[in-house]
DNA sequence: GATGTATAGTGTGAAAACTACACTAACTAG
DNA sequence: CTAGTTAGTGTAGTTTTCACACTATACATC
């Protein structure tokens, strides 16, 4: 009675997973009549975007076998939620063209060839090494970070970072990212 | 407890209004603690889009003073509404360009100017006549009516509808509406 | 230390899309 | 028949998109 709905869900997700700071968002209400044939339930569901890497899972208190799985290979899921995750992905490829969010799923410091490489998994198609270089860099919302790669066995690449605060400040002035 | 949430938003809005068989989409669900002063309520809003002149209101159970404002004269409204209004408004805004939802809002007969007449409004900057024309032509997805205007103190205009099956038969092969 | 292997990084020219811009055509009212 | 109102049309310059192939650098291996 005391959180709102956004909160709840972090609360849910920290709860479960013991992930914290995170792009969160509401992704589409589910209240079809027999969702759950044991009673009637309306699922307002969120979504969140994250760096795989920088977060191990803590299973805590509700579910005690959380644990990433390739949206390919899933293991069956309960009630509707298969369709609830079908949304989500919709949605995830929908707005990765416009609106910056690839970079959630993302370290803080990537490679170009990574975001490409990010692009190309969830649009599901190949782009151009050198237009999509031209076309990200030409935003000037990455930082060159002066810093490359290492443990790498070929050429390092150079680091990047995204630029939030200037993308904030070039958002107000009607300035839309699109890729 | 039977019916869906979008059984239910098609439900009241007929009660209240009498309109049926319209553009309805959910919006976004409201869920701060003190949206509502006396409990704690949740709210899925959904929204509509509909052509005015064809859908006289008919008030009848719940709310007799059911009427049309211009955004810009809304009486005052309760709780968080206003809120909720904002958000659909953005909505509106950002989805005119990228699906075709503009023709929700006309007659299904309408001229070139109307639509971007309606156009302008929602975006709220103004078109140059020839691209905006150029363009929706180029697409295709307009039927040429081969009548026009009547009733008007000036040259006639050409009468256009939109080709749904057009559209949704493009869209399946990945076709992008973008105006 | 020479060679192989893997990925990083770079430029150009042709085609397409976008933008800015101003006049004539058709119809009605008076 | 004239004035007033909106419909309807083309072009040239600029920008953006697209297709495309080679050199650079780092490490591993022999």
């Amino acid at each position: 009675m005391d959180e709102s709905l956004e909160q709840a869900a972090l609360r849910e997700l920290r709860e479960e997973t013991g992930i914290t700071q995170i792009f969160l968002e509401q992704l589409f209400t589910f209240g079809d009549v027999d969702r759950d044939p044991r009673d009637r339930v309306v699922t307002v569901a969120y979504y969140a975007l994250i760096d795989l890497n920088a977060h191990q899972l803590k299973a805590t208190t509700d579910a005690s076998d959380a644990a990433w799985f390739p949206v390919a290979k899933l293991p069956p899921l309960a009630f509707d939620h298969d369709k609830i995750l079908t949304v989500a992905l919709k949605r995830l490829k929908g707005k990765l063209r416009y609106e910056p969010i690839g970079f959630e799923l993302l370290p803080k410091k990537f490679t170009l060839s990574q975001l490409q490489h990010l692009y190309e998994t969830v649009l599901e198609e190949t782009l151009d090494k050198r237009n999509f270089r031209k076309k990200i860099l030409s935003m000037e919302l990455l930082i060159d970070l002066n810093e490359t790669e290492k443990n790498v066995s070929h050429r390092a690449a150079k680091l990047y970072q995204f630029d939030e605060q200037k993308y904030a400040q070039l958002k107000e002035q009607g300035f839309n990212f699109e890729l």
